[in-house]
DNA sequence: TCATCGTATGCCCATATCGGCATGCGTCAA
DNA sequence: TTGACGCATGCCGATATGGGCATACGATGA
């Protein structure tokens, strides 16, 4: 239970680490996904999405420690629902890039270059 | 060297699986960023972010290998440049999830329904 | 030709993953 | 109280990671 203390060698990063990490997993962009349609108990998901219960409470964990993710309960069930604050970091990141990948490659430099005149205006 | 033959346990996906695996790592979204600015050397990019050499490398080997960036040989120098058509469609994927974190968790269902009711506009 | 620089890799380690299965546990209904 | 249901966890296995270090390799320059 290494909160973030690596003294030596180091292995890929948490999933619980970040969104970034969170949603590296496909799974689980699918269960965010799905859950734009509103709250949902662990065995709806689990079945909708073709996956084993506890396998979907796993990724519903990681999900939750991320904050992408809530849980209420109710009754039996527990009901998890979307958090999308967490994703807006990661929506501003990609979309630093957004006029790069709107250029053709051979034009990057000049491209590059022209930003870097008019960078005052950003 | 399993291309994709997952017959019994499975692990994490690769990094090198797709642009959400391979933007997971904070080192690598750094890179990247510093590739905005134009193309450059291993070297450079390790000492610019205070990494060792060998590091750089596979670091970029991964970006390299999901398209996120493009090498071009230079003499003894191998220039890595910036290819972010790859964010592209992470950007999408996330930005289908705007409309949720603009919204406060309290009028969330409403705004489900809302957004249930107008749909074909989309 | 040979030394050197710039890189890519291989190998080893410690760690985290994701999956399955079995099981623990709390809630609700008989 | 007892069962059943809904879900969370623990444990194991196979695998990939990211880092360090040493090293192999290609290109350039002396």
């Amino acid at each position: 239970m290494p909160i973030w203390a690596y003294d030596d060698a180091m292995a890929r990063a948490a999933t619980t680490s970040d969104a970034f990490n969170a949603i590296a997993e496909p799974q689980r962009r699918d269960i965010l996904a799905l859950l734009r349609a509103g709250e949902r108990p662990v065995t709806d998901l689990a079945q909708e999405l073709g996956m084993s219960q506890p396998r979907a409470s796993k990724h519903l964990r990681v999900l939750r420690e991320v904050g992408l993710v809530r849980v209420r309960e109710a009754g039996k069930q527990r009901l998890y629902g979307l958090d999308a604050q967490g994703l807006r970091p990661v929506h501003e990141w990609v979309g630093g890039f957004e006029r790069f990948w709107n250029e053709s490659f051979d034009r990057l430099d000049t491209y590059v270059q022209d930003l870097e005149r008019t960078r005052q205006e950003d």
